[in-house]
DNA sequence: TATACGATTAAGCAATTGCTTAATCGTATT
DNA sequence: AATACGATTAAGCAATTGCTTAATCGTATA
């Protein structure tokens, strides 16, 4: 706060009031980028796209996106933690699922964006 | 696509026509990262939300972020790149703007996302 | 034209991240 | 019980990222 370098407030057309309000406001987006985070990694965001279509095992995934098993199970662990999936043992392979619908949301939201704006 | 450790199609339900079809599903969600690489970092999706207020200048989201000047104008040039926000010079002053409609429906999306699933 | 100041850029550093290989766990089959 | 195999975890490495300080640019004012 203080390790700002502050001159006087630099714009003229906005008060030391007005700035605690934004601040307030700041508030409705804290900790938002926990599911960006998710989403930030194209493998993630593949994986959830492709568990939209329907439940598939950590070997079909490593399949499908042609990558290492440690590698799909690493992004699995942390599609878990955020709650993103769900999975289920059957016998000896392991079957995820998607457990999130805002999370499609905001992947079509996306799409739209390229559709539109590109 | 050679390097992955491959028995035979481990999960019999499927047959490698459909993982070939998935493979093509996927082209739907391809550079959709682009934009969640934006989204990743919370600064940036809390200058867009500022941005959405209102137009601000480079000294104003760092007096309201408490950060140094070169760290926001750092966010500010990712966030031009991406073509999101627009800026005009008034003065000695910069003033950004939001220029996109769907970065802010992505963002009303994840907040949905925590108002229900948490 | 000289100074001031907002803004940007450059260079360098610390922290994070995603992958690899190797080891371990859990279940099914022989 | 021993083996096989899918899945996970651990350790280590390379690449990326976001910040800092210092230098530079652009515009306005004295």
């Amino acid at each position: 706060m203080d390790d700002c370098p502050k001159t006087d407030w630099c714009s003229s057309a906005h008060l030391a009031t007005e700035v605690e309000a934004l601040r307030e406001k700041l508030l409705e987006v804290a900790g938002l980028s926990e599911i960006f985070k998710v989403l930030n990694d194209e493998t993630r965001t593949r994986i959830l796209y492709l568990l939209a279509q329907g439940e598939l095992c950590t070997c079909d995934l490593a399949e499908i996106l042609e990558m290492s098993l440690p590698a799909i199970s690493h992004h699995l662990r942390l599609l878990r933690m955020a709650r993103l999936v769900r999975h289920r043992r059957e016998g000896k392979n392991v079957y995820y699922a998607l457990d999130d619908e805002h999370v499609l949301h905001i992947i079509r939201e996306a799409q739209a964006h390229f559709r539109e704006e590109r």
